[in-house]
DNA sequence: TTGACGCATTCCTATATGGGAATATGATAA
DNA sequence: TTATCATATTCCCATATAGGAATGCGTCAA
């Protein structure tokens, strides 16, 4: 089997840098097409493409308005991950004290090997 | 070009379903490879390709007792990721009232027009 | 109507994937 | 030493990229 669409879920999506950038940027308010390819410094087919992406996992939004499309941000898809996420809170400050245990435990083993 | 690597950073680690899985169950502790595969219900050199891919963005850790691997979870690489999704958390609420706004905007033009 | 603009889509290609199967590697037990 | 167990690695393949280039398409201005 091949990897995981880019449009499987939101986790796939924002994997794209370019596409967190364009997240970022939307936090500022919405923003044409052009506006976003100018600020990332990519090609209008490429923004169109990431945001496609992002459009279909519901990251974003669209608004017309004559030729132009306004792009706005959909944070709701972020929140699932940020609960995934923050389920590990305990252990990143934790996994330290862990690795220290740990190391310790091969001391007193390597001593216990000495005595 | 081909999008990025699973092991270019976290954020495409975590992208795989499976190695979330893996990251869930290391929660309760250390385990070796076959230990983690049946749980999945995976084979074992998928495990062990996942685990690889962990590994090497600095999710998990090995620790190494006989013919055992046992991996466990080192979570610091994780919190880059929570802090950058928790840049959106006052979006996700947000966003209703957004969208809400946008409505009434549409309805106040459209009602502008028909005056 | 015509041309220009803003954006989406299509075609193309190199690349990395995840899984299955087979095999290599290393450690332990007999 | 040899058989066995626990893992890692390799080879295979179908698949989906991301980017560049070209093009389609609707909208607006002249």
């Amino acid at each position: 089997m091949a990897r995981a669409t880019t449009t499987s879920d939101a986790f796939n999506a924002i994997a794209e840098p370019q596409r967190r950038q364009i997240l970022d940027l939307l936090k500022q308010g919405e923003r044409p097409v052009h506006d976003l390819a100018r600020e990332l410094g990519i090609a209008q087919p490429s923004a169109s493409k990431h945001l496609r992406v992002l459009r279909e996992v519901r990251l974003v939004r669209v608004r017309e308005v004559g030729k132009r499309r306004y792009y706005g941000l959909d944070a709701r898809g972020l929140r699932p991950i940020h609960q995934w996420v923050g389920g590990f809170e305990e252990f990143w400050n934790e996994t330290f004290d862990r690795l220290d245990t740990y190391v310790q435990h091969l001391k007193s083993d390597a001593n216990e090997g000495a005595q």
